[in-house]
DNA sequence: CCTAGAATATCA
DNA sequence: GATATTCTAGGT
């Protein structure tokens, strides 16, 4: 595979002579996979390009060969007569000694073997040339040897242009010749084809005026940029603050100094919006990265990351990994977001990864967020971060006003889901010529299906959750493994037709309510279901091409809907149920997310929370608004048992296809716990995962609680290697767990 | 004694 | 992680 897709690079790489190992020059270098290795493996050095850390090459693996990355000067792990030859150096920049350091200190940090690291950070199909862009025709200082009217003519017209090059096309036509006398020409090596760069306009400047508050957090970030060094900034700002207005700056000081800009966004639907601001203000399109980029964009956006030709880039988490050979400065938007953490394959937090990238880099990172996660704001008031605030609205838009409604009190009749306050609210909202949107973070139709008749609930074959009903496709799903099956007639248990009935409600089921409720209305269903969609749909939604908007976990972040007047959080109960010691903390940060999407074109706005336990500090928190009183409230309950972001904890889950297996494994991690304990370290479990059947693993669980000032990687890597661990089962280790499932 | 699939070891 | 090697149950 690596050689058809290196079909054009095959020419140029620089093949290693023929020596054998046991000739004269048998110098060793150890060269990094990316693959499930920890240490890099030895090669010979190949003798006529001498090999410097960082430079990509291809080595014989087994019967075939790999790339790699040269790493290390090599060990004596190996004997010298089983060592193979470095096979050839690739024509590809080398990694950067930062990024590399960078990923030496994720791999440590996340207790990962460094091959998996660098994998993250390349594959070998993101290697091959890039698409050739845009060429034109310049002179190549040749003179014209036989020279004709028409020869001529191009060469005037060329010199007439006054640019220095001109799209092949364009120049035969200015010079009223066809394209043939062109091509001769280039034939004859008067003319040569170059990549036409993209006429890098200027610098446009601040694409609006900030306010005050705006331009003393754009000062600090620019002096900070400008000074270089680390720095951690949190800037925090109520949603339509203008916080990307600032960062902007700090990125346009960054290019000014010709360094790296990396903005990270939680979602790929984020980044048109940003794309857009960026080429407004900087009049370039950045870099892009993230999961869904096409094979010729990808091999394009690596390349120049790598090259540095590109100065901006934004993406998602894995953009975190790309090898930038000249670092400035690091974004990450709504850094609160859970979508940050990478939770398989290798788990990490790409806003924890940042910080130790900027740290390493010795560049500022800018945390950027209006309902900042416990840790970052932990960090903040100790002073480990500066924080910048944004405390008014742009043009003085007003926040919306807050308010629970009780659903003991105002119970929707069955079937029914939006009780009588929330339905006039969305009417009223619609009269005066405003948008509603409504919340619910449950995709599908409905979370349950049951049987009428013996209470049977349909469950995932794979895993121990219920599979969701989705009427639109006529499934049910399970969200976790991806299973499906087809909507039952009759119950498979008791066999009774037509009683299997959903229960509960999903954003689908609640549009079909909405439909009851406002036939006229212009509605729109917004989930990560429709994945082409989302950004046209968004787009209707913000151009006010839509009156009611139903929709999950998407809508709430960073969108700008100006016509938006009201809010409704269907079921703000949802995320505190959870068994989740962060589940208060993301409700506050979800809830208050949605309810800023309100408002912002000033004017009255509204947010209400359907809950059936009004009083819950959390609700109580969100109705006031005082995040600072509920986030310092959380602080001291965390403080006082010494969790997170104030000790550290570790979360095993030990899975394997056999159940007994996995039990078995657990129980020797716990047997072998002095290996861990001492130093304040203590581990609890082992017991069944909540979620105790996944993807058809049995999962068992323990937790590592480790005060913050111990290195507790190093103990937890020895501890899981003193177990006998079959293949067959693994041991994933999840340093700062997100939830516990 | 053979085969296929699962479990295991190893890559330099 | 990918894959060559070894193990093992089941069949001929």
């Amino acid at each position: 595979v690596t050689d058809s897709l290196f079909g054009d690079l095959d020419g140029r790489e620089s093949v290693a002579g023929s020596g054998r190992p046991g000739d004269r020059d048998d110098r060793r270098i150890g060269v990094l996979l990316p693959r499930a290795v920890d240490a890099p493996f030895d090669y010979l050095a190949p003798r006529q390009p001498r090999l410097s850390p960082g430079e990509f090459v291809r080595v014989p693996l087994r019967g075939g060969d790999a790339i790699g990355v040269v790493w290390t000067d090599g060990d004596e792990s190996v004997a010298a007569h089983r060592l193979k030859r470095v096979s050839a150096s690739l024509p590809l920049p080398s990694l950067s000694a930062e990024t590399r350091r960078f990923l030496e200190r994720a791999a440590a940090y996340t207790v990962t073997p460094r091959g998996m690291m660098l994998s993250l950070c390349f594959r070998p199909g993101w290697l091959g040339p890039p698409p050739r862009g845009p060429e034109g025709v310049q002179r190549t200082g040749k003179p014209l040897a036989r020279g004709t009217a028409a020869r001529q003519a191009v060469l005037d017209a060329l010199a007439d242009s006054g640019s220095a090059a001109l799209p092949a096309r364009e120049l035969a036509a200015r010079a009223g010749v066809s394209a043939g006398v062109v091509r001769g020409l280039l034939a004859a090596g008067v003319l040569a084809r170059v990549a036409l760069q993209p006429r890098p306009r200027a610098n446009r400047g601040p694409a609006l005026t900030l306010n005050p508050d705006q331009a003393a957090a754009a000062d600090a970030v620019v002096k900070a940029v400008a000074a270089g060094g680390h720095r951690s900034f949190l800037l925090q700002g109520v949603t339509g603050s203008g916080k990307t207005e600032v960062y902007l700056e700090a990125v346009a000081e960054a290019a000014r100094r010709g360094l790296q800009s990396l903005i990270l966004l939680p979602e790929i639907a984020l980044t048109d919006s940003v794309v857009r601001r960026i080429s407004e203000r900087f009049g370039a399109v950045p870099g892009l990265w993230h999961s869904r980029l096409a094979g010729g964009a990808r091999r394009a956006a690596w390349r120049a990351a790598a090259e540095g030709r590109q100065l901006i880039f934004a993406g998602a988490r894995s953009a975190l990994f790309l090898p930038f050979c000249r670092l400035g400065l690091i974004v990450v938007d709504e850094e609160h977001d859970a979508s940050f953490k990478q939770e398989d394959k290798v788990i990490y937090s790409a806003r924890d990864m940042s910080v130790l990238r900027a740290h390493g880099a010795g560049v500022p990172v800018i945390l950027a967020t209006a309902t900042p996660s416990l840790e970052t704001w932990v960090n903040a008031r100790r002073g480990r971060y500066r924080r910048l605030a944004l405390p008014a609205r742009v043009g003085g838009a007003l926040l919306p006003e807050t308010r629970a409604v009780d659903l003991r009190r105002h119970r929707p009749p069955p079937g029914r889901w939006l009780s009588g306050p929330v339905v006039e609210a969305v009417g009223e909202a619609l009269a005066a010529g405003g948008q509603a949107l409504l919340f619910l973070n449950r995709r599908g139709y409905a979370p349950l299906l049951v049987c009428g008749e013996c209470g049977y609930r349909a469950v995932c074959r794979n895993c121990d959750v219920s599979l969701v009903v989705h009427r639109a496709r006529q499934e049910l799903l399970c969200h976790h493994c991806g299973y499906r099956e087809p909507m039952p007639r009759h119950c498979p248990v008791c066999g009774i037709e037509g009683q299997m009935r959903p229960s509960g409600p999903g954003v689908e089921r609640l549009a079909e309510e909405v439909a009851a409720r406002f036939p006229e209305a212009r509605r729109s269903l917004l989930s990560s279901d429709l994945s082409d969609g989302l950004g046209e749909e968004l787009e209707a939604m913000a151009a006010g091409r839509v009156d009611i908007c139903i929709g999950t976990q998407v809508v709430a972040k960073g969108h700008n809907f100006p016509k938006l007047r009201l809010v409704a959080v269907v079921d703000a109960d949802i995320c505190l149920s959870g068994s989740d010691f962060r589940a208060g903390e993301r409700t506050f940060q979800t809830v208050r997310q949605v309810t800023g999407r309100a408002g912002r074109e000033g004017g009255r706005s509204l947010a209400l929370l359907q809950t059936a336990d009004p009083g819950h500090p959390v609700i109580q928190a969100i109705v006031a608004g005082d995040s600072e009183a509920f986030l310092g409230e959380l602080a001291g309950q965390r403080e006082a048992a010494a969790a997170p972001p104030f000790g550290r904890y570790v979360a095993v889950i030990v899975a394997s296809g056999n159940a007994g297996q996995s039990e078995a494994v657990a129980r020797q991690l716990a047997r072998n716990a002095r290996l861990l304990t001492g130093a304040g370290i203590r581990l609890l479990g082992p017991a069944p995962a909540p979620l105790a059947r996944l993807r058809s693993k049995w999962r068992w669980r323990l937790l590592v609680l480790a005060p913050r000032a111990v290195r507790v990687q190093e103990a937890v890597a020895a501890w899981r290697s003193s177990v006998d661990c079959p293949a067959s089962v693994s041991i994933r280790l999840d340093v700062d767990p997100q939830n516990f499932l």
